[in-house]
DNA sequence: TGAAAGTAGTTGTAAAATGCAACCACTACG
DNA sequence: CGTAGTGGTTGCATTTTACAACTACTTTCA
């Protein structure tokens, strides 16, 4: 595909710029979600397997993601290449965006307000983090829960509040 | 249009995420075009006008822009509001990774890694100046050339350089 | 060994979005 | 009054997306 000019913000908007992209990366990230029917399911947008296969073929061939595994039939694993975890900050800036902008279930709003509370400092944490699980990088030494387990933690703890 | 679901990443990428929004704030904001047909001959990707048209009423609906000088035939001039300043960490983040996962012509890549260089203190100093242009905040005091005439300024560097 | 359940998709068809060119109603200016 | 400029709209062809059903293959477990 050719670009339509030679602009930053054109070329990570044909290569993200869609619907769905953005959300397969969501759940990838967020989500844990590595495998096509963990994707499929998990979305709660309610996504369409023909989609779905479409977008992960294209964010392959876009060099944002890797498949292991291939063989028809068998569970293939996607992970994200080294340009798919620098979206990371692309993503958290729609979030943040999305919850000054947007109305949000109280649940959802709570991964964004503790990335937001966190700084910029955690961003990159996650990006360390992801580069463990997805590209094989040593695990970062650290005392106590990681950057994705406190995210899990703040959820509960809004959950429990809420109560 | 019911939101797909309580995310705030959704949220920004149904209120933003095609083709041809994140374009045309690109376009408002660093190209400081404001009417209809400045913006329609402006585009170096080339939109279609009945595009552009809705584009620009979506946007208007999403709280994004404003229109002013409704009259038919008359020069109308679209505005950011205070949620369309708010975009520009997205812009900035998608043309940072633009920037590196992506060709771009020379001239092109300039405004995106001067904007880098100059850290997120440049982007906060950006969002003021399009607020004292589109929101009619009070001008910021400054010594020197503002943001966008730094921009500029080293674009015409990088120009004069490549020669 | 053989049925059942699970894997990653594909196929067919309808609906929606997009792209292109021509056209429209109005205003500003000389 | 005529011409150029304004912000669009209209009609139609093409492309993309959505939904549901189906396929080919593998794994599991009795």
């Amino acid at each position: 595909m050719e670009p339509r000019s030679g602009c930053a913000i054109n070329a990570a908007v044909e290569a993200l710029g869609d619907h769905w992209s953005f959300l397969v990366l969501r759940d990838m990230v967020f989500g844990d979600r590595r495998y096509f029917r963990e994707l499929l399911n998990g979305f709660i947008e309610g996504i369409a397997s023909n989609i779905l296969a479409d977008r992960l073929k294209k964010l392959v061939a876009a060099g944002i993601l890797t498949k292991e595994d291939a063989v028809r039939g068998r569970r293939a694993r996607y992970s994200l290449t080294e340009a798919g975890v620098q979206t990371l900050p692309i993503l958290f800036a729609l979030g943040n965006w999305g919850l000054d902008w947007r109305e949000g279930t109280p649940e959802l709003r709570t991964r964004q307000e503790l990335m937001r509370a966190e700084g910029p400092a955690f961003i990159e944490e996650l990006m360390d983090e992801l580069r463990v699980r997805h590209l094989d990088a040593p695990p970062v030494p650290r005392e106590g829960p990681g950057p994705f387990e406190r995210l899990e933690e703040a959820y509960r703890r809004a959950r429990a509040e809420a109560d």
